[in-house]
DNA sequence: TCTGGGGTCCTAGGACCC
DNA sequence: TCTGGGGTCCTAGGACCC
């Protein structure tokens, strides 16, 4: 049997550990640059505040309804998932982090010591009292359903105690046809238009669809889960993998114009980029560099752009990463264009353990040493140490006014209790 | 005025090889 | 009129996820 545990409301639970006044009211938290809501607590799901909304839209509703509004603070979510991962680790071996606030456990054979259900509540109880994050569990025999079994456990938490196991071809059955097309795991927008317009409506009637029909519309992916749907095991567990791509990319809190400008701006993300490689254990061979204007303004020129570069050598140096980053923006950028949005993606990643020497180029070895010297100094003060090319007096800032602490990761940002 | 960021996988088609 | 038959590798684009 499979279990995926999901937090509930995620960010907006986080935000409530550190202040309990804020139970049983609304809560949203918004993306960067405070542009858009990407959590919600159930009492804002209430007031229909849908996924994505624009925040500048939805003001009025949040004073009206008195919602408690956060900027989002991912050292704070960052360092709550891991606290919760490490958790529900000491239920079973096999687990698989699936996002920052989901993963699946395998418990295979653990339903002949345990009984599951009282299983699942004591994880809900562990992770709750040891980090305030309350969590649903759906409990199946493959991943798949254990999504859908997950769903009703959070849909009816007052009945299921937050735990709901399928563990019969009734019980399936009877899940399968609750759940709308849309709502599974795997079908997308495109493919519930697809699939609404064959009459296919829920679950049940997805899995009895031939398997060649679906392969052939859905590809391969749809084929195995609509198997695993069906209850044979198709996709098992991953170890959580290291990651193929890193991405770092922005949007501008104003629209610039000038090069010097995107060349600070694009120089620090691939500064970013050089501390996630590093911190992966990565080097990378090839950035993608790209360059977007305001498409929300249909009244100004539209450009967008994007090239290819490869490093001198497969490096994860931030100054290597910024010289080749910013000779792929000298080949995308043009004049007259108001920009809001760049970013680069780090591809071809290889372990940096794995030296590759080159006939011609490779890198400085000093590099390296000045790189975990440069990483061990912003750790400890914060982002303190800059590169020449960076804007030094910080002129711009992402918008994020709403910002809660980072209560669980630095010393001066800890909860004050007056007693 | 204001509209996020970061990933994965698959497929089709082109370039290239023998 | 008629123009082979395999392969591999890469990329762009489109779907999906959170």
């Amino acid at each position: 049997m499979y279990a995926l545990v999901d937090c509930n409301n995620f960010y907006a639970s986080c935000e409530r550990v550190f202040n309990p006044s804020l139970e049983n009211k609304p809560v949203v938290v918004l993306s960067n640059n405070d542009g858009c809501v990407i959590a919600r607590s159930n009492e804002a799901k209430a007031l229909d505040i849908p996924m994505g909304a624009p925040a500048f839209q939805y003001e009025k509703l949040f004073e009206r309804n008195g919602v408690y509004v956060f900027s989002s603070n991912y050292a704070l979510y960052g360092d709550m998932s891991r606290r919760v991962m490490n958790i529900l680790s000491r239920f079973t071996p096999d687990i698989e982090i699936y996002s920052i606030d989901e993963a699946f456990l395998l418990l295979e054979g653990f339903e002949e010591h345990f009984d599951l259900y009282s299983y699942g509540r004591e994880m809900i109880k562990a992770v709750r009292s040891k980090t305030g994050i309350p969590i649903s569990i759906g409990i199946a025999p493959t991943k798949a359903l254990a999504k859908v079994a997950n769903k009703i456990a959070k849909k009816f938490a007052a009945r299921t105690g937050g735990v709901y196991i399928i563990d019969a071809p009734e019980k399936t059955r009877k899940a399968l046809l609750w759940t709308k097309i849309g709502d599974v795991w795997g079908i997308g927008r495109q493919y519930e238009k697809r699939l609404l317009s064959l009459n296919i409506k829920n679950a049940q009637q997805f899995v009895e669809l031939h398997d060649e029909y679906v392969r052939k519309e859905f590809s391969v992916v749809g084929l195995r889960l609509k198997r695993d749907l069906s209850g044979l095991t198709t996709l098992s567990l991953e170890a959580t993998p290291l990651k193929k791509n890193i991405a770092v990319t922005r949007a501008f809190e104003s629209m610039y114009s000038n090069y010097a400008e995107l060349k600070e701006r694009v120089s620090t993300y691939a500064i970013k980029i050089g501390e996630k490689l590093r911190r992966q254990g990565s080097n990378c061979s090839l950035l993608q560099v790209f360059l977007l204007t305001n498409s929300f303004r249909q009244d100004l020129k539209q450009y967008r752009a994007s090239i290819s570069v490869y490093t001198p050598y497969p490096t994860n140096s931030s100054i290597t990463l910024v010289k080749t980053a910013l000779t792929g923006l000298d080949m995308i950028y043009k004049e007259g264009y108001q920009y809001k949005k760049a970013g680069i993606i780090a591809m071809k990643l290889t372990p940096s353990t794995q030296k590759q020497f080159k006939l011609f180029s490779q890198e400085n070895p000093k590099h390296e040493q000045l790189m975990k010297v440069v990483d061990q100094l912003n750790f400890k003060e914060n982002g303190k140490v800059k590169f020449g090319g960076q804007d030094l007096g910080r002129t711009w800032k992402i918008k994020q006014e709403k910002l809660s602490n980072k209560f669980s990761t630095r010393l001066n940002e800890l909860i004050i209790i007056k007693i």
